[in-house]
DNA sequence: CATTTTAGTTTAGTGAACTAAAATAAGCAG
DNA sequence: CTGCTTATTTTAGTTCACTAAACTAAAATG
C-alpha cells in the first residue's frame, strides 16, 4: 500500500486489527506457557484483579456451576498460580487468592513487556503523549462498546462454549 | 488522573493492560457469537489473512495433525465460515478459503469496530497520527517480540493445548 | 439443641477435540 | 502401466472440562 491510499478509516482498522492480532497472540503465548485454557487464564486475570473471591463469586463472574469451578480451581492451585485459603469468618467459604510469587514465569513475561512499553512511551513528548493516551482510551471504550453490542442479542444462544448437559438421563 | 503520578512506565504499562483486557474480550465475545472456540477463531483469521490455504498448510500454521485440521474445518464449515473447494491444479489438496458472504455477524461486527475506529483516528492531526502510529507500530513490535520470547523456552514443553499422546498402546 | 439453609466438593456421565494410524484418492516416476 | 509418494479423510481411542446431582460441613434459625 502507498501512501496514496492512507484513508484514515483503512488505517484505523488495519492498525487495530494488527494490534488486536498481536495482543491476542500475546495472550494465546502466556496462556500456553503457563499451561493454562483461555477460559482459565482468564479466570486467573479475574483473581488477580478482584482479589481474593470466592467460588461462588467465582462461579458468578466465570458463569461456571460449582462442581466446574472446583476443577477450575483444582487445575490453578495444583500448577500454583492460586491458593485455596479458608475463610476466617465463615469456615464453610473458601477464599481463591492469587498466589503472586509463585509465577515466575508470568511476572518475568509481563515483566519484559511492561519495561518495553514503559521505554517505548518515554520517547513521546506531552503532546504527543496526550493524543497516545487519548488514542488508547478511546479504543478501549470502543472495544467495550463493541464487546457489549456482541453480548447483548445472542442469536446463537449459548454462553458456555461446549458441553452443555442435553438432559437426557 | 492528574499530571503529577504519570509515571511513563507506570501509565504505559497501565494502558497497555487495560487495553489488551479489552481487545481479548472483545475477541472472547466475537468467538462465543461465532460459536468458535479460540482455535477455530484464530485460524478463521490464519484463513481470511493468508488467503485460500491447503488442509497441510493449515496444519502446519495451527501446528495440529492432518486429522485435527478435517474436524477443523468441518466446523468451520458446518458453520458456513469457510468453503472447500478442490484445487484445480492438484486435486488431491483441499483448498480452504474464507466465506466472507455467509457471516454476516462477523461483518457486522466488525463494521462497527472499524467505522468507530476510523472516526476516533479522524480526530486527530497529522503530528497527533503520526505518534499513534509510531505507538501502535511499536507496541505490536514489542508484543511479538515477547510472544516469541515466551514461545521460545518452553519449560513447560507443551505447545499443543491438551490432549497429547500418552503412546501407551 | 434440632432443623433448615448455604458453600463447596465429589461422583458419574457426556460431548468435543485431539492424536495416531489406516484408508482413500490423486499425481508422478520408472 | 505398475509402484511409490503425497494429500486428505476416516476410524479408534484418549483426555479434558463441563453439567447435574448427591454429599459433607458449617452457619443460621426456631
Amino acid at each position: 500500500m502507498s501512501d496514496a491510499d492512507t484513508d484514515p478509516a483503512a488505517t484505523g482498522a488495519e492498525l487495530g486489527w494488527r494490534l488486536s492480532t498481536a495482543v491476542v497472540l500475546f495472550h494465546e503465548a502466556v496462556g500456553q506457557r503457563l499451561g493454562l485454557r483461555a477460559l482459565d487464564h482468564r479466570a486467573l486475570g479475574l483473581i488477580e484483579r478482584e482479589g481474593p473471591l470466592t467460588a461462588g463469586a467465582l462461579a458468578e463472574l466465570t458463569g461456571l456451576t460449582p462442581g466446574a469451578v472446583t476443577g477450575l480451581v483444582d487445575r490453578l492451585s495444583r500448577l500454583g498460580y492460586v491458593r485455596r485459603v479458608p475463610d476466617p469468618a465463615d469456615r464453610r467459604r473458601v477464599l481463591v487468592s492469587a498466589d503472586t510469587e509463585a509465577r515466575p514465569d508470568l511476572a518475568d513475561a509481563f515483566t519484559g513487556l511492561s519495561r518495553a512499553m514503559g521505554d517505548l512511551v518515554a520517547k513521546y513528548d506531552d503532546t504527543e503523549l496526550a493524543a497516545i493516551t487519548d488514542y488508547v482510551t478511546n479504543t478501549i471504550d470502543i472495544l467495550y462498546a463493541q464487546t457489549r453490542r456482541l453480548g447483548a442479542p445472542g442469536p446463537t444462544g449459548r454462553t458456555t462454549p461446549h458441553g452443555e448437559g442435553t438432559g437426557a438421563d
